[in-house]
DNA sequence: GCAATCACG
DNA sequence: ACGTACGTGATTGCT
């Protein structure tokens, strides 16, 4: 019987460490217990035990304390983010039904020597696996240690038997305690004899074999003189760090072979655990199957169903229910609904006319696809009753997917169940509609529980519908254009190219950073700044800096701007160019972490304005013949929300008189009258002004604006004097996330920041500036969210037939015929500004043109 | 699949 | 001693 004895806090030591910090949705953390179950499924492939010991030590102290004070006393506690990992560990180790052994008083390794021992005296073999190399003394003729270890950041673990320790350190493992004893072991404070490092220990040992032989024969030692002297005063050290080294091999514990037996799994429990911990591939791994996570006995039961393939009634039956609850599969063009008693299964297609009358009582999982159905088989588009997708993320936005299995699983919600199986309940839609209802119901309840009901019904919902629009709608690009321009740009690029080969003396790619690092540092010789991970930095600020020291550089510059417009915007817009000639971007609703929306495939609140080179891209974004585009946005919303949200006095009046508050600010950080303010100042002014939205530092200030480090550190100072209600509110935002564990928007809009209790103070400083951060760039959001809800509805009302068709952040774009071109201009005008009423006026400005770049 | 870079607010 | 502003998405090179 083949014993496999894991070295708990040592394992989950490693694989904490190993790992990137990683959380579930409520903040826990999970990277050490998610690379412990990756090791330990690794440990159970390869070594292929029957027994297995999961040993951890007890924070009680241990007879080692006793015997010597100073016993790991420089040793400090683990983090708070790995200790909280510990007990979830064990209760998931326990539900696969491994053994835990714990001991007071003695450390892990105790266990682990016990258990070896009695094991291997009984004839058995047994592998360590430990991260730790204090156990190496416990391999023996069938006990065998797997250490793990990282080389270059990889996880290695190496194989060690009486054979590989006499290889690598020339004595027995028994030996290797009286080599401790001599040497001391730093990270366990153990002393040893002072002077004497790993190197001589091991060849006293080599020669002398023991402790007590090397004390024996100390006069005769063929050693020097002053090593004989060390030797001689530190033999009581000598002798108390070998019992502190020694591992105890009779820990009062259980040896009884069969007790460590792999006992019987509890699914359920793990199930459930791997989905609270969202290791959704856990399960799998560890072969649990989805009927696990759905017994009657662990979740409660949900409602018994009738599944119903293509019933004739169904039109019936979904005009009659009260509720409708519809899951769209796009993929396989099914869909399922859930009515009283009853879930349905057809063909979207068939079906979509009919479920699509009656949105209103609908609770779908994902409703934007079903607004632009509706828009595109010209039927009145209603608004759903409610949308799963948009719950979740409102009440966790920090999640990655809200696919409808992985949320049901980690709100353990029960499944239905079918009256009677049959043939069709194969079916793939079947499962994940059985859990739709319970999960609606959960998600609703939390909804109103958490303060979001009115931001899901006012603005997330009806928000879908105007993004379904607007993604319908698309905007014109010429293309014929865009492709000549493209041209224009490879001409220009080959003679780049030809310029850079020419002073670099050979050929190389341009767009690699690492050949141009190469080119630039090594070969050309230029003084190199910075460096990022993998070797020089080449980015455009440290281009920037390298201007005029070499003429190859001007170019790379502008090759590296070109090559970006060319490939994103010139061939990027191309490739997804429909064939009327218009581009659709998707909206994402559940992107962000701070309520923004964000634009996919092709993305089109990047498109570029900074440079003229790239602005001109947006000539090629046009209006209808006969039509315009009104571009309308707000004029600093962020800041201007700031001082609402911090009742800011000074700010407050500056905004209510109408003031350009980066001269204002500019005047009083840096104590000068209005009129002294130059542009330069304005735009340092402005700098601070960004910064502090993004919770400033002063190193990074300093950076931006080009000042000294005491400098921008005096004006930040001067800016919290000045608005000294705006440090008032950082203070309180950053009180009430420590004491909550998230912020929130002025429409109750939440993030969780489990950075804020993190042991690493650069995380927690990153988790205050997120948390002064989201509640204004995300009450931004919010607020031109209700705007474009406004617009879209008015629109509706005054019948027009201009269209919302884009979203940039602080920005709305409309395309509208020419004669309703002034009335669309008051309407954004109007909607934008009045989305909200706050402590300072919302200011909005609307231009017109016939493409992007005219009506900006 | 990740790192580096750069486009936007 | 260390690292250094918030939020995104697309492209390219390289392992």
């Amino acid at each position: 019987m083949k014993l496999l004895a894991i070295d708990g806090n040592s394992i989950l030591n490693r694989a904490f460490y190993g790992i990137k910090a990683l959380t579930n949705k409520n903040g826990e953390y999970t990277n050490g217990i998610y690379g412990f179950m990756t090791i330990l499924l690794k440990l159970l492939e390869e070594v292929k035990p029957e027994a297995v010991a999961c040993a951890f030590d007890l924070s009680a102290p241990t007879f080692r304390h006793k015997m010597y004070d100073g016993y790991k006393a420089q040793r400090k506690g683990m983090p708070e983010e790995l200790a909280s990992q510990l007990a979830p560990l064990k209760e998931l180790l326990g539900a696969l039904g491994f053994a835990i052994v714990e001991c007071e008083g003695f450390e892990a390794d105790d266990i682990l020597g016990t258990l070896s021992k009695a094991y291997s005296d009984q004839g058995e073999s047994c592998v360590i696996a430990t991260g730790d190399r204090d156990s190496l003394q416990l391999v023996g003729e069938r006990v065998t240690v797997r250490l793990a270890t990282s080389k270059m950041g990889q996880a290695v673990s190496t194989l060690y038997d009486q054979q590989a320790i006499q290889e690598k350190y020339g004595v027995t493992p028994h030996q290797l305690i009286d080599v401790k004893a001599l040497m001391g072991d730093a990270s366990d404070n153990i002393p040893g004899v002072a002077g004497i490092g790993e190197k001589t220990a091991l060849s006293l040992i080599q020669k002398y074999h023991d402790l007590d032989t090397v004390y024996s024969q100390l006069d005769t030692l063929e050693v020097r003189p002053n090593v004989r002297s060390k030797l001689e005063a530190g033999k009581d050290m000598a002798y108390m760090s070998r019992k502190l080294a020694e591992i105890c091999c009779q820990a009062p514990i259980d040896t009884r072979l069969g007790t460590y037996l792999r006992g019987k799994v509890d699914t359920q429990k793990a199930w459930s655990l791997f989905a609270r911990l969202e290791m959704f591939s856990m399960r799998e791994k560890w072969g649990l199957k989805e009927e696990d996570g759905t017994q009657p006995t662990e979740v409660p039961q949900g409602e018994r169903v009738k599944l119903l393939c293509d019933p004739e009634d169904w039109e019936t039956l979904v005009r009659e229910a009260q509720r409708v609850d519809l899951l769209l599969d796009q993929e396989g063009q099914k869909v399922a609904v859930r009515v009283p008693g009853k879930l349905l299964l057809g063909d979207w297609s068939a079906w979509q006319e009919g479920l699509l009358k009656e949105l209103p009582k609908t609770r779908a999982w994902s409703s934007k696809p079903l607004y632009k159905a509706a828009c595109s088989i010209g039927q009145e588009v209603q608004l759903a009753a409610f949308d799963g997708e948009l719950a979740a993320y409102l009440l966790s936005p920090n999640s990655s997917s809200y696919e409808l299995s992985q949320l049901a699983a980690q709100y353990q919600v029960g499944s239905e169940t079918l009256k009677e199986e049959t043939l069709e309940s194969l079916q793939e839609l079947v499962k994940p509609a059985l859990s739709l209802t319970p999960l609606l119901n959960r998600l609703e309840a939390e909804i109103q529980e958490k303060e979001q009901k009115k931001l899901l019904d006012e603005i997330e919902i009806p928000l879908a519908k105007v993004l379904a629009g607007m993604e319908q709608e698309g905007f014109a690009l010429d293309t014929q254009a865009l492709r000549a321009y493209g041209e224009e740009m490879d001409q220009r690029l080959e003679a780049l190219q030809s310029g850079i080969t020419l002073y670099a003396g050979y050929a190389f790619n341009i767009n690699s950073p690492r050949q141009l690092g190469q080119v630039l540092f090594e070969e050309l010789g230029l003084p190199a700044k910075k460096k990022t991970k993998t070797g020089y930095s080449t980015n455009a600020e440290v281009l920037e800096g390298l201007r005029g020291k070499h003429p190859i550089i001007d170019l790379i510059l502008e090759y590296r701007k070109l090559s970006k417009l060319k490939s994103t915007y010139v061939e990027g817009l191309l490739k997804v160019v429909c064939p009327d000639g218009r581009v659709r971007s998707t909206f994402q609703q559940t992107e962000t972490r701070t309520g923004r929306i964000s634009s996919t495939e092709p993305n089109l609140q990047n498109i570029p304005v900074r440079t003229p080179e790239g602005s001109v891209l947006r000539k090629f974004f046009q209006a209808r013949p006969g039509w315009k585009l009104v571009d309308a946005d707000y004029s600093q919303i962020e800041l201007r929300v700031l001082a609402h949200m911090a009742e800011d006095a000074q700010m407050i009046a500056a905004f209510q008189r109408g003031e350009d508050i980066h001269t204002r600010t500019a005047a009083q950080v840096m104590g000068l009258p209005e009129e002294m303010v130059t542009p330069q100042l304005r735009s340092q002014a402005k700098a601070v002004n960004f910064g502090i939205v993004y919770g400033i530092g002063a190193f990074s200030l300093s950076q931006d604006i080009g000042v000294t480090v005491s400098e921008a550190d005096q004006y930040i100072k001067n800016y919290l004097n000045t608005y000294s209600g705006v440090k008032a509110y950082m203070d309180r935002t950053i009180q009430f996330a420590k004491e909550h564990g998230y912020v929130k928007t002025l429409f109750g809009r939440r993030r969780y920041l489990p950075e804020l209790t993190a042991s690493n103070k650069v995380t927690r400083a990153f988790g205050e500036r997120v948390a002064m951060n989201t509640p204004i760039q995300g009450t931004a959001a919010d607020i031109i969210k209700i705007a474009m809800v406004r617009v879209f509805q008015r629109l509706e009302q005054e019948k027009l037939r201009a269209r919302l068709i884009l979203q940039v952040h602080d920005e709305l774009l409309v395309e509208a015929p020419e004669e309703e071109v002034e009335q669309v201009k008051t309407l954004l005008k109007e909607e934008m500004e009045g989305a909200i009423q706050l402590k300072v006026p919302l200011v909005a400005e609307a231009k017109v043109g016939d493409n992007w770049l005219a009506a900006k």
